[in-house]
DNA sequence: AGGTAAACATACTAATTGGTATGTCAAGTT
DNA sequence: AACTTGACATACCAATTAGTATGTTTACCT
């Protein structure tokens, strides 16, 4: 049983995801939770902190370990994308998921425009992805398991924006199908940059 | 100059794009426009009804005519689709419109989950632009302009998804640059689909 | 035992917000 | 001229919401 702090992170976690940042009540989920604002309030001074400490100790650290592979791993680059792409895939696995869309996608199409806070850490998180998988391109380069006639640091956003994209594309369809179908093509694009 | 409700849909597609729909005030839009409540209830029973009269008479039209030429011009798909990633570069000229992002993927990641009617709209909207994209493709192929080893469904929404995703990405970056990199990676795409 | 501080709960408030009820006025219609 | 209707403006309300002020209880420290 985690501690009431880490039960207010992870409840208002998925209220962002279902309802955005905005859409959040937080009288309504420390009603869910059997607590109090009391509590909420007391670990928290105010919803956008609340909001921050989220993306800081939840969102960042999932989507940086989910790529950290890439920059470590001693296996080549085709193999490690592979499994990112399908931990993503089982990440989309319900129809739930689905509909609801990437927590991350979701929160940077949101708020950036809204608040500064927001925008430098969700900024901090793709920058950071974006480095991972341009490091791991430029690798599988050096090591010859890829040609040099593209630019990693284009790939490795192309990547990113295919796999956020396809989140919003499938969630607009309703259809895990469709995600399924941008991870197939990018497993192509993969193979297409092999030596 | 428009008529009254022209402007409140155009105002408040605006106050959509900035705030996302949740985040539009009734009350500081018409202060704005320098209108009263009265006006706007006037024309629209309710908020939401709004927000589907904006989808039906702004989105939708904007972006179906966007992708239109695919389906019906004579030209060669790949130098339509320049055509079209070329107005959607034209489209973020600005940095503002970098950090306001694409208004039809800002509604996509916001209202599915929260409102039936937005649903409706957003997937029709969606769906018939793969349509146009799939067609587009299947006449190249049909025409010998392109490969039949691919999958024009597949590669319709890998389109999409990627537009899509792209505006995301760089609107986490900040960076028009970011847009570029994936609509000259669409590009490329398009190029190897060529026979 | 007495004191202190963390961890909450209870009760309340001030501001906001979508929406409504009602009024006004000008342009047609009969 | 009387009447209706569309196009708004004004004034108002009920509900919601983030945030606060003030208990209360439990654990710990001395």
């Amino acid at each position: 049983m985690l501690d009431t702090r880490s039960q207010i992170l992870h409840k208002n976690f998925e209220a962002i995801h279902r309802n955005g940042f905005q859409g959040v009540r937080a009288d309504k989920v420390v009603a869910e939770m059997g607590i109090t604002k009391g509590a909420l309030y007391h670990y928290f001074p105010n919803k956008f902190d609340l909001g921050y400490a989220i993306i800081d100790e939840i969102v960042a650290p999932h989507y940086l370990s989910l790529w950290q592979p890439l920059e470590h791993a001693q296996k080549g680059f085709a193999q490690v994308i592979y499994e990112v792409l399908d931990r993503y895939r089982s990440f989309v696995a319900t129809e739930e998921q689905v509909i609801l869309g990437c927590p991350l996608t979701n929160l940077t199409q949101e708020m950036p425009p809204l608040d500064e806070g927001f925008r430098v850490r969700l900024y901090r998180v793709t920058s950071r992805m974006q480095q991972q998988i341009e490091t791991g391109l430029k690798k599988a380069q050096l090591s010859g398991e890829f040609k040099l006639d593209f630019n990693p640091t284009q790939v490795a956003f192309f990547y990113l924006s295919s796999i956020e994209g396809g989140f919003s594309v499938a969630k607009a369809m309703q259809s895990r199908a469709v995600f399924e179908m941008v991870v197939s093509q990018l497993k192509q694009l993969t193979d297409g940059l092999k030596s």
